[in-house]
RNA sequence: GGGCUCGUAGCUCAGUUGGAUAGAGCACCUCCCUUCUAAGGAGGCGGUCAAAGGUUCGAAUCCUUUCGGGCUCACCA
């Protein structure tokens, strides 16, 4: 419609006032909910071609496109802006088509492939509420992604090597006494991550004691026993020790399968798995290559540099005078390879951390000074902190939000709220309790991805989650109401076909939302960003529910419109589902 | 100090390439279940869009300055 609309606004615009206007002054736009009309086209750039004032040109304007435009119902005019209103049966037209659409708003094969990389995390401890934010954004982009039509590779890398692993098997061999998760009955990644925790503790008491006999701080934090244990260890792991290698093994098997839960937990999955100690070593040579190639430059002591005065960016160490690399080593060094490896990939996202803002702004600087076209492909998805009421989670404080104790918090939450008003009746045990993670877990994803991510937000683990407003429960609801309303019309034997039918206003609204949703889902795609399909449900589902409350469905007399609204409902209830599962987020059939 | 970024209602957030009277939710106050699921709906209260200039028909949005947060600039990962 708009594009009809835009060609008639050209056409009258040269037959009304002989003039070519600028396409790309040309404003369509929906009419907002306060004035009469549904599409809007905003005059103000034509007066200088009008020679009028911005109401005569608008009426001029208006009349001619009413008079040459099936479509267009009436218009009207409010100061400079040119309100049309699309005829119902138009409405219904497009309402049939999307009806008729399999996979409705979601677009066939680019055939382009990009990689989405996200969580990545240390072996050393177990996932925090920052990789919550990190997993159901990297994951519901990928969603989003394969939507509009992209080959999607889910990608993490596991760092699962350096000098943190190390402070936890010290204290592990040092204190843990034969610990294992099956011993302790603690969760893998949690019986690692509380070696890391008493590392910390040891350690602190020694820069003490150290400090005590007279040595400054930054010395006693170097000169400690069990920190120089812990870099003796990775001198060991390095050289291939056997017995800290066996070890290394054994405690980050513990950790896998406590993270492992973790995803099964979340939702969350990956297509291809990359370890930093297979990747650690990467990127040398090209440095090395590149050195020769005097794309970088090295330092009288021996570390090589890369030259970025032409940014605004500092230079970069890429070998420190010892030969040994750096973290931006392996990064170029990783990219490279996952591009050799996969000769059709046109993207590499990265989701990370905006505190990594700069480590891959210069990753990308110098991949493309290396001449890599594909550079450009490379995006860093980043996303905002997450602040708790009282501030940052520091881990030295003790103040981090564990993963899993957040979502088992918040899937008794939603088990105590469903008890005491859900529709159970016919469920058995089993059904019940998925039924409370569905929604526990889908209130908390939502909550995390209905926000930019590029913005940093704050989240109060004590109040939990809110289940009323704009939440995942709330379109859970709807979604459930729509199924509830459905199976009784079925029972009770009403027809869904129609064929002439009148539409009120608040049917018509609902179509025009649901007319948006395919480029909802291109917008999200563009703009990386979950938070544009979860505001388009909420909108979706509070234009539902207006209309669900103030119209009676099967009490209606008009066979015709008991039918229409039926399908409508349905359709609406097929767009809520297809449009959460990008978020991540199951929608139930009953709640 | 340099670079990047953010500041919208008491709180948490929306606000498309500059467009109409800046919107939601929570909280607070009214109403609406003998009617398809009240985890819902209707209404009320609540704003100097951090501040000041500028650009123009028009600025929360673009530019400049100021104030106030955050991140970052390691031979750490």
């Amino acid at each position: 419609m708009e594009k009809i609309l835009f060609n008639k606004v050209v056409e009258g615009l040269k037959h009304l006032y002989d003039a070519d206007v600028n396409l790309k002054q040309i404003q369509i736009q929906q009419t907002r909910k306060e004035f009469a009309g549904d599409l809007t086209v905003v005059v103000f750039p034509f007066l200088k071609a009008s020679k009028k004032g911005p109401e005569q040109t608008a009426e001029d304007l208006g009349a001619y496109i009413q008079e040459n435009t099936n479509e267009v119902k009436a218009f009207n005019v409010v100061k400079g802006f040119l309100n049309f209103s699309i005829s119902a049966d138009y409405w219904i037209e497009v309402f049939n088509k999307i009806s008729l659409t399999n996979n409705y708003g979601h677009s066939v094969g680019s055939s382009k492939t990009v990689m989405v990389e996200y969580c990545s995390p240390n072996t050393n401890k177990p996932l925090h509420l920052g990789h919550l934010r990190n997993n159901f954004l990297g994951f519901s982009v990928a969603n989003i992604l394969k939507a509009n039509g992209y080959k999607v590779i889910k990608t993490q890398i596991i760092n699962d090597r350096g000098i943190h692993i190390c402070k936890s098997m010290i204290a592990w061999q040092k204190f843990g006494e034969g610990e294992t998760p099956e011993s302790s009955g603690l969760k893998g990644d949690h019986l690692v991550g509380k070696y890391y925790v008493e590392f910390d503790k040891a350690y602190k008491v020694e820069i003490a004691d150290l400090i005590d006999g007279g040595m400054d701080k930054a010395e006693a934090e170097k000169e400690a026993p069990i920190f120089k244990e812990a870099q003796l260890m990775l001198l060991k792991w390095e050289e291939g020790d056997e017995k800290i290698r066996a070890l290394w093994k054994k405690m980050n098997t513990w950790v896998y399968s406590g993270l492992d839960v973790s995803y099964e937990t979340m939702g969350v999955d990956f297509d291809e798995l990359y370890y930093e100690s297979d990747t650690y070593l990467l990127g040398k040579d090209v440095v090395e290559d590149g050195l020769a190639k005097k794309e970088f430059y090295q330092k009288e002591d021996g570390s090589v540099w890369a030259d970025l005065s032409h940014t605004k960016l500092d230079d970069k160490i890429l070998l420190r005078s010892d030969g040994t690399s750096v973290y931006m080593t392996q990064d170029i060094g990783t990219a490279i390879e996952r591009y050799k490896k996969h000769t059709d990939l046109s993207g590499l996202i990265y989701t990370v951390g905006n505190e990594q803002n700069h480590h891959f702004k210069v990753l990308f600087t110098i991949l493309e000074k290396l001449g890599y076209k594909w550079a450009e492909g490379c995006y860093h998805l980043s996303y905002g902190m997450i602040e708790l009421p009282e501030g940052k989670m520091k881990s030295r404080e003790g103040t981090v939000v564990d993963a899993d104790d957040l979502m088992e918090m918040i899937v008794a939450d939603a088990k105590e709220m469903t008890q005491e008003r859900g529709h159970l009746d016919g469920m058995n045990e089993n059904e019940r309790e998925e039924l409370y993670s569905t929604i526990g877990l889908g209130g908390l994803k939502y909550f995390l991805l209905k926000v930019d991510p590029k913005k940093g937000m704050v989240f109060n683990p004590a109040e939990s989650i809110d289940l009323n407003g704009n939440t995942g429960p709330f379109i859970q609801y709807a979604h459930a109401r729509i199924q509830s309303l459905l199976k009784k019309a079925e029972e009770l034997g009403f027809s869904k076909e129609y064929s002439d039918v009148e539409i009120n206003a608040k049917e018509q609204e609902v179509i025009k939302l649901m007319n948006n949703y395919p480029s909802v889902i291109k917008e999200a795609g563009i703009a990386y960003s979950p938070a544009i399909i979860a505001n388009y449900i909420y909108d979706l589902v509070k234009e539902f529910n207006n209309f669900y409350q103030t119209v009676s469905i099967l009490k209606e007399e008009d066979k015709q419109k008991v039918a229409f609204r039926l399908c409508l409902s349905e359709q609406i209830g097929v767009i809520v589902k297809s449009s959460m599962l990008l978020l991540g987020v199951n929608v139930p059939d009953k709640m």
